[in-house]
RNA sequence: GGGCGCUUAGCUCAGUUGGGAGAGCAUCGCCCUUACAAGGCGAGGGUCACUGGUUCAAGUCCAGUAGCGCCCA
């Protein structure tokens, strides 16, 4: 297919109907030759949509790619969707309420599961829909579901073996618990948001008959939290507490219960804090359980699964073993939801004379960001990793350098993880997820293994012992951790596993680096060993991206209405149903309004179409050592600007090959200057361009790419092309002609990584004419740096001619002679170099600078009065009779040589301090010689104009 | 409180081992010149956050201050 060119760029008539011969004609598999190449994508969420930091990892993961499979590399970008255990469970329940009316314990367990894959077969292609809209040349072929049989099966396995090695257990711990959804859930899900509470201030009467120094019967405890006091199980003050001293081990009676409990010294209390006197929880604090644990304070919960008063305490060891322990609650407060039971406990404690005091507080509040609700530490029974002894290779895998981050700063953030590494709660009180395989008998003893009949054999069960498998889930987030082998096919030795494992780049962002990057280093290396059985490392170099913020530099987000979506600047999108995408479905519909007025005022035409060229342009310009972006339409923009002078750039060197000779097949060719230069730059260009992807700088090698296109190849070149093909003989134009393909073709196939799209459509107009037989630029060798097409002279000469060109194009703009007025100009002090390149570049000088004539001036012979320019030691005088106003032209003078009087006496200044001379290196001093002589000649030939005009 | 990062033109950002401050957009002139008005040609615009130090020379290296952001507690 050949796509037709029309005038202006309009990418929606070429995308789509690309991508689909793309992924049809199979382009995006591995070739099977060259050294092995792999990305890992990370896995979206299934229910997800693409955001602009997908399309942000999605480009540089792309760009990546394709430079490396246009250089040979047989590379595979690997591609699939991660389950998103709560999400998904959430979609599909909310589909079953509103459709239906039932909940999906009404349908039961595997009904309701049946449900979700119906769902996600469905509708769970949304965000991969999307990738394609992105140009991604992912392996479709290969995509993979972390649900799927083969990753559920790596799941089993790398579960039952971490079992084996006893690096997974279960145990009664502290979780973050959201008691609506009645699961645990990660750090990652949990919120964490200020709010304005309030401080209580609470009298817990001292036991024994103690008093404090000052003679109070009570200490006063100040907690956010007055509710958990039913569980209060000690009372900290600080070691060097002066206050207290005498406290230490004494003990209180907790009111209301009457519990006895004990007075610990802790750094935990902070003596600047309210009363300097902490309340101690551990069972619904994290911060207490870790005094508690210190202490051997017990641990007494006294919530249900709600978050709702239980009728009586319950006691456990920080073994997790349950204590015979008195802690009934009073009777009025049972089953009273969290926040109704710590009204009630205030107005308990200010009936019986215990309330102190109440202060305002402002306090970090976690909700679940699922449901919204206040997340409630809770003591349940989990599954967990034993990270420790996985962490140390991990770390060591950093630290030898053989996993890289980039940028460097962010080892820092890894190390500081992987040193204070917690314990990993796997496991979740879901539905939708890998079933955990580990099973119970009557008595409560666990098997694990990776079924039941395995279960049975391995530990000599009858077939009459009943047994019944764990009800909960794993943790998306363990599969995920398994991503960059399962995905190749393991716990089977394939083929694909010792071609493309370790992959070489992850691209992720720097909020994963704890949840994901870290544990799959941790997972893979103790999985996943070479032939010689040394650990591998999932891959060799991390590149951390930012986030993309909106155009003030705030978050995106839903609730801030200030979300982008990526598939919007593609295709562009009315005000209209702008406002409605961001005003719909809010948590907060009241924020509306607001939300309204912004998006009117900050798109009052709503987005135009950009294409996906130039979103990925632009999102590869901005993308610098790895800092948050503040998103700018306006850059987006300028490079569609920059896509439309490509395209047209391009139908201008069509519309003077096609159908003509372009030496393709030999021929006389008599290059010009411009060829030769054009060459040389080019080549200086590839070079650049791949320095920069190798080291991870695509902002650097997108710029490189638009300064030469735009301001060599576009402003110069392409003008310098026209007197030759309107003008030139035979030999030249076939000669400019070849030079205009070649160089056109090979720059599309430099930009193609960063601008898949356009860059084919042209180059499959522009191929044959260089006589290349291919069906795709994908499939094209990646530009090869050449120094020997790097033409110094050429480019000296060239430099030359634009001085010359800029030199009267200068007296035009500031004279306000028009473009289009020829003129004739005179020189003076032109030396032999000068004349040689005048005399081999006259036809160049006349069109760029629409000049009549040129005349030479004999050595000493005056000239008119003119306007002049310099090009080096040579003068260009544009005469003033009839053009020139002599006052502009003082004026312009006048500035010139300020600008050159103040140059000269700062290198001046530099050469004459003897310590700049006798230290500064040797070529410093000489080009600062250089500078001052030229600086002199400047002024010199200014003044003397000056005095000219003046004497007008 | 500990750690990391940022502060350069009106806006969004580059600035490699220290050696004449850059880009895009915006602004101001002139121009519909047969690739492109989503364009061409030209111009203006900066105490490189602040203070001190090292150096012949600092946007760049060091120390401190201020403001902002992120991670951890």
């Amino acid at each position: 297919m050949r796509p037709r060119m029309d005038k202006t760029f309009n990418p929606q008539n070429i995308e789509t109907q690309l991508y689909q011969e793309w992924e049809e004609k199979g382009y995006f598999k591995p070739s099977g030759k060259g050294e092995a190449y792999s990305i890992m994508i990370p896995p979206p969420n299934v229910t997800g949509s693409l955001h602009m930091g997908h399309a942000f990892q999605d480009t540089i993961m792309d760009t990546l790619i394709r430079y490396k499979r246009m250089d040979g590399n047989n590379t595979l970008w690997q591609v699939g969707t991660d389950h998103a255990g709560i999400a998904t469970q959430m979609v599909v329940e909310r589909k079953l309420a509103n459709e239906e009316g039932k909940t999906r314990h009404e349908l039961g367990r595997d009904e309701f599961i049946k449900r979700i894959w119906d769902w996600k077969a469905e509708s769970g292609g949304t965000i991969t829909k999307q990738l394609r809209r992105l140009g991604a040349s992912v392996d479709w072929d290969r995509e993979r579901f972390t649900m799927d049989d083969g990753l559920s099966e790596a799941v089993k396995e790398v579960f039952v073996r971490l079992y084996q090695d006893d690096l997974i257990y279960r145990g009664k711990r502290l979780v973050n618990w959201d008691p609506k959804l009645h699961t645990a859930i990660s750090d990652l899900e949990v919120e964490n948001k200020d709010k304005k509470g309030n401080m209580w201030h609470l009298r817990y009467p001292l036991a024994d008959g103690v008093t404090t120094k000052d003679g109070k019967d009570y200490l006063v405890v100040a907690t956010t939290r007055p509710e958990t006091m039913l569980g209060d199980t000690g009372v900290a003050v600080n070691p060097d507490d002066e206050r207290y001293q005498d406290l230490i081990g004494k003990e209180v009676i907790l009111p209301l219960v009457n519990r006895r409990i004990p007075i610990v010294a802790d750094e935990h209390a902070d003596m600047e804090k309210g009363t300097g006197c902490v309340k101690i929880t551990p069972a619904h604090d994290f911060n207490d359980n870790e005094v508690g644990k210190r202490h051997q304070l017990p641990m007494i919960n006294i919530f249900s699964k709600d978050a709702a008063i239980l009728p009586n305490g319950e006691g456990y060891t920080f073994d997790g073993k349950e204590l015979s322990l008195d802690a009934p609650i009073p009777a009025d407060l049972h089953n009273l939801d969290r926040f109704e039971a710590r009204k009630a406990i205030v107005a308990s404690f200010e009936a019986a004379g215990l309330l102190e005091g109440i202060e305002d507080n402002a306090m970090t509040v976690p909700y679940g960001d699922r449901s919204g609700v206040v997340i409630e530490p809770l003591l349940t029974d989990q599954w967990y990793v034993r990270v420790a002894p996985l962490a140390e290779p991990a770390k060591k895998a950093v630290e030898d350098g053989e996993i890289q981050f980039v940028p460097k700063q962010y080892e820092n953030m890894y190390f500081s993880w992987m040193n204070d590494i917690q314990d990993w709660c796997i496991s979740r009180q879901l539905w939708w997820g890998h079933r955990i395989p580990a099973w119970y008998d009557a008595e409560g003893n666990v098997y694990v293994g990776r079924d039941e009949a395995e279960v049975r054999r391995e530990n000599n069960l009858a077939d009459d012992v009943s047994l019944s498998q764990d009800e909960d889930v794993l943790d998306t987030w363990f599969s995920s951790a398994l991503w960059t082998f399962s995905t190749l096919g393991w716990p089977e030795n394939t083929e694909d596993m010792q071609v493309f494992h370790p992959s070489n780049t992850l691209v992720t962002g720097f909020d994963i680096i704890f949840f994901w990057v870290a544990r799959m280093i941790m997972m893979t290396m103790h999985f996943i060993k070479d032939e010689n059985g040394k650990s591998q490392v999932p891959f060799k170099t991390v590149y951390v991206t930012g986030l993309i913020r909106d155009e003030h530099g705030d978050k995106m987000s839903k609730s801030k209405g200030n979300v982008l979506d990526p598939i919007d600047m593609i295709d562009g999108i009315d005000l209209e149903t702008l406002v409605q995408k961001r005003t719909g479905n809010l948590m907060q519909p009241q924020l509306a309004q607001k939300i309204e007025k912004n998006t009117r005022k900050t798109f009052p035409g709503g987005i135009e179409a950009h294409g996906t060229d130039a979103l990925r342009f632009t999102l590869a310009a901005m993308a610098s050592t790895g800092r948050d972006i503040n998103w700018d339409m306006n850059r987006l923009e300028g490079y569609r600007n920059f896509c439309n002078k490509l395209w047209n750039a391009s139908r201008y060197v069509l519309m003077n090959t096609e159908e003509h000779d372009c030496g393709a097949n030999g021929g006389d060719m008599q290059f010009s200057l411009a060829d030769r230069w054009i060459q040389g730059q080019l080549h200086k260009t590839i070079k650049q361009v791949r320095q920069h992807l190798d080291a991870y700088r695509f902002d650097l090698a997108a710029n490189t790419l638009y300064e030469f296109t735009w301001n060599q190849f576009c402003d110069w070149y392409l003008e310098l092309t026209k007197p030759v093909l309107f003008k030139g003989n035979e030999a030249q134009q076939r000669a400019t002609r070849k030079t205009l393909v070649s160089t056109l073709e090979t720059l599309l196939r430099l930009m193609h990584p960063l601008m898949p799209y356009i860059t084919e459509t042209i180059w499959r107009n522009v191929a044959p004419l260089a006589n290349i037989d291919g069906d795709s630029i994908m499939l094209q060798s990646y530009p090869a740096f050449d120094e020997s097409l790097v033409n110094q002279q050429a480019i000296d000469d060239l430099e030359w001619l634009k001085q010359f060109v800029v030199g009267i194009r200068n007296i035009r703009g500031e004279m306000d002679i028009s473009p289009s007025k020829p003129l004739s100009v005179l020189v003076k002090n032109a030396s032999g170099e000068h004349q040689r390149r005048m005399d081999e570049n006259l036809t160049f000088l006349q069109a760029m600078a629409k000049l009549d004539e040129i005349t030479v001036l004999a050595a000493g012979e005056k000239g008119p009065a003119s306007s002049t320019a310099l090009v080096g030691d040579m003068e260009i005088l544009v005469p003033m009779a009839g053009l020139i106003d002599k006052d502009a032209e003082l004026a312009r003078i006048t500035k010139a040589l300020d600008k050159a009087e103040k140059d000269f006496a700062r290198t001046q200044g530099k050469l004459s301090n003897e310590k700049f001379v006798s230290n500064a290196p040797e070529a410093v001093i000489n080009k600062e010689r250089e500078k001052l002589e030229e600086f002199r000649l400047a002024m010199e030939k200014l003044k003397e104009q000056k005095a000219t005009i003046e004497s007008l």
